[in-house]
DNA sequence: TCTCTCACG
DNA sequence: ACGTACGTGAGAGAC
């Protein structure tokens, strides 16, 4: 029989966890009474996610009684270089409490301890009365209770992301030492956050390796005669007091005298009656609705429980009432799949709060020359969308020419808050505080259940719902926007190019399916050569695809040196392979994946997506996702069609124009981030370079190398300067810099304090953007396109960092893309207003590609160039380049 | 579903 | 002492 199960939660490191998760949102989860509520939030999350599905048998939540303790009787300044508990946070723990008891679940304290101390104790009872126990903190320290019986959750990021601590894992993390170890190593190591001393020059790594040489504390000390002097064996012998202080410290106790035992901690199960007034009274309107929708009565002035809404199906018989809409409209077309090239329309719903919402399944009414249709090809009428682009090129492909779009949820919402990734309309809703519309994967399920409700009521309820929210949370949304001035970005950028991008998707790209064939056969003749070389040379066969069976060939049977490690085992990626070239094998190895890379990515993956209609594939732009404000391709990617190897460029020969004697034309921005940099920046040698149209990696060569004008720069003076002008982009750090260009770290550094020094601007402008990132918690482009950065003050060294470097990125990033976006925009409106019959087909982040007929070549040239460059005046010159050709691949 | 690898700017 | 360059998508294997 299966153990009874102990579920133990460290009720203080966890919601210090849940406050500081959503720190930056504080003054956003406030009740109706001024209650702040962002831990709450966070541990009822915990609650629901972890507790609950869990089933205890027994639980109980622990928390620290007070400041003092055994500990600080013992160490004076035991946690003494802690900032007062934010009272934001204090004033959440007496509804924590009351929380953990409205989840069944008792809470306990105890006077002079802490709530480790408990969970220890607890532990050690539970494990010898035979309970599987599990503890649940966010204390890193707690594993050294890890045993057979005894499992640590660890919150990771945030708090409902865990690591499971077992013996096992304990040993893996802690180079196989024991969880009773844990403490010998806090010991050496100390404690910063708790202000324990441990030696000095002793952190983590040394630490256990010291244990490992020497199993405890104590251990070491009896031996430290026979140790090597050393500057590390002087300050062990100086501080050998703070290492057994810091290690009785760091001893979590199994002995406290608890006034509870196992018989109290019985599992009571959630309080839902009693949940809901509390849930009312902080205002968590979402588990409200969620528990509505589970059939509990939610009353009182507070309730918020989905309101009723009236749809009402819309038939060839009652359309009048959509001549009586106005001039401002919500609509919504459902769709039975997201790729909305290819899927199916199931569905819409139009209306307003003002004369009603109506549904229908029939897309007959959309057809030409019904209400719908005058409707939504009205520029007079405002349309209010989910995703404009989605629904133009749906309504497109049923002869529908969406006019008029005001208002598109989505991608108001993704300017709002570019790391909200969400994509679904009802998820979104319920992030700028609307709870009348339920998500899609609930009213339709997800993967293989999904499924558009047969009954007409509950369909045309969600219809109306979504567009309900649509129209609800537009004047809010337009006022954050207007906060942010973002407007002119959503009016004059996004609005416009979305419908620039449905036209570049709807029209597509033809590809010779024929040349593609003929690539694949020869590419299955050589893979299957290579395929039995590889074999011949492993001495057996096996999967050569599969990383993990290569590795035990190259690292365990032929005995090669493991260069670098993943997660899960050997690293087989091609920098890698590329260091042991001798071995003949690998060789093949590497010829191997880089053409099963052509062949199933490239070859495969297009012919899969060709439309068998007119021979063309449709990608999606993807408008609303990344972080800095690019696009992305998906279905098919055509933003990583390969280009740098002969080999895989041969792909592009396969575009092709759509009309014969027709050319594919390419014109890209020539370094248009270092030359946003440079104008960002303002920095003088960096703008001079581009105002003189120099080289700039050459004359960033000179500068860092301080080669003089009469002598020419060399190759490798100048691909290093280039990798330092990448790593300036991308926000440098030596170790990157020297990984990319073969230096060791110093020689890294030297030249990236060199550049700072040369480039002052630069380093100023580094300095400033990390310091505004500090102060407002954003960054943003040449047209406040913004991102947050949530780790910006992080404690954690590498969550600050990457911050740091994407506050300098982002900008950058994020400004080319804004530059290239508006020029696409100018560009369509040219071709329009010229009646061109070329077509801009493609956008690759700093490139556009477009389809020309012979007789427009020399206009569009001379177009491109004039619209690109003048997109946007920045204090130094854009520059761009075109190439033409019969195939993409010519292009060049 | 996650991890690794590799294609692009 | 920390572990490192920014932004993406797709296919294959392993679980």
């Amino acid at each position: 029989m299966a153990k009874p199960k102990l579920l133990l939660i460290d009720g203080n490191s966890l919601a210090f966890r849940a406050f500081y998760a959503l720190i930056n949102q504080v003054d956003r989860f406030v009740n109706h009474e001024g209650l702040h509520t962002n831990a709450l939030v966070g541990f009822n999350n915990l609650l629901d996610g972890i507790v609950d599905p869990f089933k205890p048998d027994k639980a109980l939540v622990a928390w620290d009684a007070g400041k003092t303790t055994f500990r600080t009787n013992t160490y004076d300044d035991y946690k003494g270089n802690r900032d007062k508990t934010p009272s934001e946070l204090v004033e959440q723990f007496e509804p924590l409490r009351k929380m953990v008891e409205l989840h069944g679940i008792k809470n306990y304290q105890l006077v002079d301890y802490e709530a480790d101390d408990i969970i220890g104790t607890i532990a050690k009872q539970g494990e010898l009365d035979g309970f599987a126990v599990t503890i649940v903190t966010g204390d890193r320290d707690m594993r050294q209770l890890v045993s057979d019986n005894i499992t640590v959750w660890l919150t990771k990021k945030g708090i409902t992301e865990i690591d499971k601590y077992t013996p096992e894992l304990v040993a893996e993390v802690y180079g196989g030492l024991t969880p009773e170890q844990v403490v010998e190593v806090k010991g050496l190591q100390g404690d910063p956050s708790d202000n324990y001393p441990g030696v000095p020059g002793i952190g983590e790594k040394t630490a256990i390796a010291l244990i490992q040489a020497y199993n405890t504390i104590p251990e070491l000390y009896e031996n430290i005669d026979a140790m090597k002097k050393s500057k590390r064996k002087e300050n062990l012998i100086a501080y050998k007091h703070d290492a057994f202080l810091s290690r009785d410290l760091a001893r979590i106790r199994t002995d406290a005298p608890l006034q509870i035992s196992l018989s109290d901690l019985d599992y009571q199960g959630i309080q839902y009656e009693a949940l809901i007034p509390f849930y009312q009274h902080l205002d968590f309107k979402q588990q409200l609705v969620k528990m509505a929708n589970q059939g509990y009565t939610i009353s009182g002035e507070k309730a918020s429980a989905q309101q009723p809404i009236e749809v009402r199906e819309l038939t060839a018989n009652n359309l009048a009432h959509i001549e009586n809409l106005g001039n401002e409209v919500d609509f919504y077309l459902e769709m039975d799949g997201e790729n909305y090239h290819r899927a199916a329309a199931v569905g819409f719903v139009i209306g307003n709060a003002e004369h009603g919402y109506f549904a229908s399944r029939d897309l007959e009414l959309l057809y030409q020359d019904t209400p719908v249709y005058r409707c939504l090809v009205n520029s007079d009428v405002k349309k209010n969308v989910f995703n404009a682009k989605a629904t133009y090129v749906a309504l497109h492909r049923l002869n529908v020419p969406l006019d008029g779009v005001d208002f598109d949820l989505l991608l108001v919402a993704y300017l709002l808050d570019v790391n909200d990734n969400n994509n679904d309309l009802g998820a979104l809703a319920h992030e700028n505080n609307y709870f009348d519309v339920a998500t899609d994967e609930e009213v339709y399920g997800k993967g293989a259940k999904f499924a558009v409700p047969e009954n007409n009521q509950d369909f045309f309820e969600h219809l109306g719902r979504k567009a309900q929210a649509i129209g609800c949370l537009k004047n809010d949304m337009f006022e954050q926007l207007k906060a942010h001035e973002q407007m002119a970005l959503y009016t004059d950028i996004e609005l416009p190019l979305t419908f620039v991008l449905a036209e570049m998707e709807i029209t597509g790209i033809t590809v010779n399916a024929d040349r593609l064939l003929s690539m694949q056969s020869k590419l299955i003749e050589r893979l299957s050569e290579l395929e039995q070389t590889i074999y011949q040379q492993a001495g057996h066969e096996f999967n050569i695809q599969s990383p993990k069976q290569l590795g035990v060939i190259l690292f365990e049977e032929m005995g090669l040196k493991p260069l670098k490690k993943t997660k899960t085992g050997y690293s087989t990626s091609v920098e890698v392979l590329e260091q042991m070239t001798d071995v003949p094998m690998v060789e093949s190895i590497l010829q191997y994946r880089q053409l099963a890379k052509i062949q199933s990515t490239y070859v495969e993956g297009l012919l899969r997506v060709i439309h068998g209609s007119d021979s063309k594939v449709h990608t999606r732009y993807l408008q609303t996702l990344t972080q800095t404000g690019r696009l992305s391709s998906v279905d098919p990617n055509l933003q990583n069609i390969p280009v740098r190897l002969e080999e895989g460029r041969q792909i592009r020969t396969a575009f092709v124009p759509s009309h014969a004697g027709w050319s594919i034309l390419s014109a890209d921005y020539s370094q248009i981030e270092l030359r946003v940099l440079a104008d960002i920046t303002g920095d003088p040698h960096m703008k001079d370079a581009f105002i003189n149209d120099e080289d700039i990696h050459a004359a960033t060569a000179r500068r860092i190398f301080n080669i003089p004008a009469e002598v020419p720069v060399d190759g490798n003076m100048r691909r290093q300067a280039k990798a330092v002008n990448f790593g300036i982009v991308y926000g440098i750090s030596d170790f990157g810099l020297a990984k990319n260009i073969g230096t060791d770290r110093a020689t890294a550094k030297q030249i990236i304090d060199t550049y700072l020094n040369e480039y002052a601007g630069v380093k100023t402008w580094t300095t400033e953007i990390i310091e505004f990132a500090r102060e407002h918690g954003y960054v943003e482009t040449i047209a406040h396109r913004r991102r947050y950065l949530a780790d910006i003050k992080a404690k954690n060294f590498n969550l600050r960092s990457f911050a740091e470097r994407t506050a300098m990125n982002s900008p950058i990033q994020g400004s080319a893309a804004d530059i290239i976006k508006i020029a696409m925009i100018k560009m369509q409106q040219t071709l329009q207003a010229k009646q061109l019959k070329s077509k801009m087909l493609l956008q690759v982040h700093d490139e556009l590609i477009f389809e020309v007929p012979a007789e427009e070549l020399d206009i569009m040239h001379e177009l491109i160039v004039k619209i690109m460059d003048s997109a946007v005046k920045l204090s130094v010159p854009l520059k761009v380049e075109t190439h033409e050709g019969k195939t993409w691949y010519d292009a060049k």
